[in-house]
DNA sequence: GAGAAACCTTTCATTCACTGTAAGTGTTTT
DNA sequence: AAAACACTTACAGTGAATGAAAGGTTTCTC
């Protein structure tokens, strides 16, 4: 049975919702603190967040943002906000699907069966900007075509994806490389790197892997950037 | 740059969408000609095709269908046809997407580009009763987890799936590991089979690799059969 | 049911990609 | 210019994938 997460703060809304999708065979958690998002829905797991927009505390465009970053789960934006614009962001920032309130059930469930189909098989694919990266093999999708990295290589691009576009340090990498921060191998650990830069060179991925002198890494859209030199 | 075909009988509206996703940086190609679509499709394999349901000779739903059946390109439904009952039909067809017109361009690009990175990377894929395997890679897709095949192992499910259910033989089963199939070791085939066998067995597939005395191999679904034993 | 043909399984040595080590080269910053 | 940080290349050890070999099991025919 799939298993939807609701995120919708009036009550009313919420229950209604929840109530017409179990009534269609579905599982549903209900979000009601509106706090750490994402972490209530990485600890879930579902197999698709259902998020207004309208939310307190936190801004709905974010809440897209972090899930589809940090997690797998896709993204069903459904909200009475019916600005272009609104949907035009929010698609950017990677929402799977958007649907303005009110909406007839039928498409609603037309739809989250529709975002769940293509779901299917994929819930195990990390996001970049151009690439797509599975968790477990390390098969790299990009401009048509799919290479396994070394499982080293993978785990440190694994690593940057979880991160955004924040600062990732050695001592995370070489958590993630080794299971330990103590004995840090630094050369091994620039050795793996180089080889991963390469290689995402070699496949002209679109982001790239930069030092933050004296931090550690950052994994950057595009080269074109000289900020500031002279 | 991306690949897009447009099917619109009305050769003003055509006209106007293709130069307007020109001007966004697609490639574009326009259907004029309302028969053997399907085929036209497959011909020019594009990243996606931009349908209008209201077509001459032939209706816009068995043409949905029957691309998103032969075919793996992605379909965005473009139509004036405004009823939900048609919208809920061509999703339930297999329809990628399903905008009404009039359209803002604005909207539609971004569900256009949304439903291409959606596709991003699939264009490899096969697939079986229960699974999906990547041609480049061999990396196999099932119950939601991924594996890595061993070259060999891939080869040889790559040839079944392409197949069918088809009898495959040894010869053409060590065409496609070795090359060739003069010298046949058969052992050696037998070997890798055994291996093929097993990992699937392992992975709980539905499908599995029977002998066919004296013939070669077959990929049947499910194991339940028996045959007309006594 | 004996023998032959087809099919299957296990074990082992070889090979090759991945990995960490080592040693040395660049590049900023002070 | 010296120090700190970052990068590169070459090499040897390790382990998975592979094919060879040898032996076992099933199916068919008489």
């Amino acid at each position: 049975m799939k298993y939807i997460a609701v995120v919708e703060d009036e009550a009313l809304m919420r229950e209604e919702l929840a109530d017409m999708l179990r009534r269609n065979g579905y599982r549903v958690e209900e979000i009601c603190e509106f706090g750490q998002i994402t972490d209530q829905i990485r600890k879930l797991s579902p197999d698709l967040v259902l998020l207004d927009l309208n939310l307190p505390q936190t801004s709905g465009f974010q809440v897209c943002r972090e899930i589809k970053q940090k997690t797998s789960v896709p993204v069903l934006v459904l909200t009475s906000r019916d600005q272009l614009r609104d949907e035009l962001y929010a698609l950017e920032l990677g929402a799977d699907e958007y649907l303005t309130k009110p909406c007839r059930k039928e498409r609603l469930l037309a739809r989250v069966s529709n975002v769940l189909k293509r779901y299917e098989g994929r819930a195990n694919l990390l996001e970049g900007l151009d690439f797509l990266l599975d968790r477990q093999t390390y098969t790299l999708y990009i401009h048509n075509r799919s290479v396994i990295l070394p499982g080293n290589q993978g785990k440190i691009l694994e690593v940057f994806l979880n991160h955004g576009d924040q600062i990732v340090t050695k001592e995370v990498l070489c958590m993630a490389l080794w299971g330990t921060t103590e004995f840090i191998d630094e050369n091994a650990l620039q050795v793996n790197l180089t080889r991963l830069k390469k290689t995402m060179a070699g496949l002209e991925m679109r982001q790239q892997i930069v030092p933050v002198r004296g931090m550690g890494y950052r994994l950057t859209a595009e080269e074109g950037k000289d900020e500031a030199k002279g």
